[in-house]
DNA sequence: GCGATAACCGTTAGCGCTAACAATTCACCC
DNA sequence: GGGTGAATTGTTAGCGCTAACGGTTATCGC
């Protein structure tokens, strides 16, 4: 520990002061050729590793840009990430993931510990936190953005699609193509905000047409294949009338599809399905079903804009919120 | 900036030194109930978040665990970081996540920029790195553990699978249940190393038994439903007589399926399917394909148990590898 | 009441690096 | 050859926090 080779080190085996070696090896600042050259000799030579916990405690500014998504075995959030990591390359800035379980307390610790770090952005899926964590985000002089979703009260800058709509859009759409026996099956439920906006637009949509669900399917853990053909089963058996169903994700609208498969039902003749968030799961199927795209990537890269955009000096509370539309994928369904 | 709030002014509000409000907040040492009640009043009236920066560098430790993958978009290495997140809960370390896209110089900066955070320990896919990487890794006093794959020369701490056995095993197997006409299907094959030996591992063992694969198709893009079902169209064009398909991972094989349930092959009867890592997304499918159980979790858990339990003082150059058996589910198609 | 042990709290001295300014060197010109 | 401005390098003073140790105040047995 102690003997790891500090700039120090470098400086004296470069024969130039800490700080010629220092400007040298972030190439900031005027250094002629010659000494760069011999101090990323020295450098190479000895070893050196920066120690970013100074480096970013003297500068007090730190390359770091926090990320905190509920999940990221969920299919959803790599794609996110996928595009704030992209938009960020060569920025200098490196994105660090914090996962919350969809949990709103842990997402406060989470937020703390992000915090504590000193980040230059901070990225925040969902517009729900407690009030604690509502309040040091506030407090915290680094830009937030809040990514999903547009159906709320942002914090300060803000990149989604409205999940209201999308439930709405679907459901017009739905019903537009005939179908009148419609039902819903989701996941998460109390606790994915999302798919909750998702289903209450959807009933609304339902509503305008003078329809309403004829039956639902409700389940705590979380979505998967299995989970999504094991419970069209059961709707199905209970209410054999059923000829659509609207899913809380992909994930289960292609369980749903394996049902049919298995059982013989025709997709859709028989049976309509339609899910969310447009994944790659979906191509390869024997059927194309209908989605919705929720533009994951696209929300990344502009969160991730939004951060590299912001301006350094503390602007009092710009606002800005980004809404991208969902837009809807019939598949071979509508 | 200047006006977050510091130790210093927690202090003050409290009346007691910095040092005490320091142990107060993190529980450490000798401080009375009444005064740490009396800190931590005072911290959350202000709003007080610790700056980790200034902490770390003074205490000369740091609370982070570097975690080192190719990609987070492949069902595979979330569940990894899964595993890891669960063990490190509760210990005060958090895992960081950086990505190389399979990529051995992006890998080289990567580790780089997690040294320079002064991680507690670095866990890191794979055994195969530049010379550079390698140097810097055993000169830096930060326990290193390598996972996923057993066949190599680990740098210190390794905890994974022989692909080269999985590729065997799966191979005697498969010519145990009389396929004779096997071919494979793979893809990212040049970067992705333990495909690669799964592969070698595989045809070792077809050649075991007097066989060797009657067709193949290899790929450099990802994985992806899709792309195993484009590929195994292909392959099945080109060679009818294939009765048996080894894929490079069950995302592949279960794009396979897909393209055998759209023609109406029969799986296993006409042809069989095996893949690799036993995903979440082969339950729910109307057929249980073959697979290899990778121990993505069981992986990540040991690898974050080995960082845990490492001494503190540098003991020098302890080695230890854990290796875990790629057992094989034979699904329906064996 | 006195020393002694324990419990609690404060002081000092950095951790390894960089911003800001000061100092030096260098080329080049009249 | 001294002056001038630009290019290059050095010096000083922290960033915000904690380890290590020193001091102070309770506690207690005899």
């Amino acid at each position: 520990m102690s003997n790891t080779p500090k700039l120090r080190d470098v400086a004296k085996l470069a024969n130039v002061s800490e700080m010629t070696a220092s400007r040298a090896l972030r190439r900031v600042g005027e250094v002629s050729a010659a000494t760069r050259k011999k101090v990323e000799a020295a450098a190479s030579a000895i070893g050196y590793v920066p120690n970013k916990l100074a480096g970013n405690l003297a500068s007090r500014t730190s390359n770091l840009v926090g990320v905190i998504v509920p999940s990221l075995s969920s299919f959803v959030f790599p794609e996110v990430l996928n595009g704030i990591s992209v938009k960020l390359e060569g920025s200098g800035l490196q994105p660090v993931t914090g996962v919350t379980d969809y949990d709103l307390e842990k997402e406060e610790a989470v937020i703390r510990q992000m915090l504590s770090w000193r980040p230059r952005g901070l990225i925040i899926a969902g517009l729900e936190h407690t009030e604690g964590a509502r309040k040091i985000l506030r407090a915290s002089n680094v830009p937030i953005v809040e990514i999903m979703d547009v159906d709320g009260e942002p914090i300060q800058y803000c990149v989604g699609i409205s999940h209201i709509q999308a439930g709405r859009d679907m459901a017009r759409k739905l019903v537009e193509s005939g179908y009148r026996k419609i039902a819903f099956i989701g996941t998460k439920m109390p606790k994915d905000f999302r798919a909750q906006k998702r289903l209450d637009g959807f009933m609304a949509g339902l509503s305008e047409a003078g329809l309403s669900l004829c039956a639902q399917q409700l389940y705590t853990a979380g979505s998967s294949i299995e989970t999504g053909r094991v419970l069209t089963a059961r709707l199905l058996q209970e209410h054999p009338e059923v000829d659509c169903i609207y899913y809380s994700s992909d994930v289960m609208s292609v369980g749903g599809l394996m049902h049919c498969l298995a059982e013989g039902i025709s997709v859709p003749d028989d049976l309509a399905l339609a899910g969310f968030n447009n994944l790659e799961i979906l191509s390869g199927l024997p059927r194309k079903l209908a989605t919705t795209d929720a533009h994951r990537y696209a929300i990344g890269e502009q969160a991730a804009g939004l951060i590299l955009a912001h301006p350094k000096g503390k602007s009092d509370t710009v606002e800005r919120t980004i809404t991208l539309s969902p837009d809807i994928e019939t598949g071979d369904t509508v």
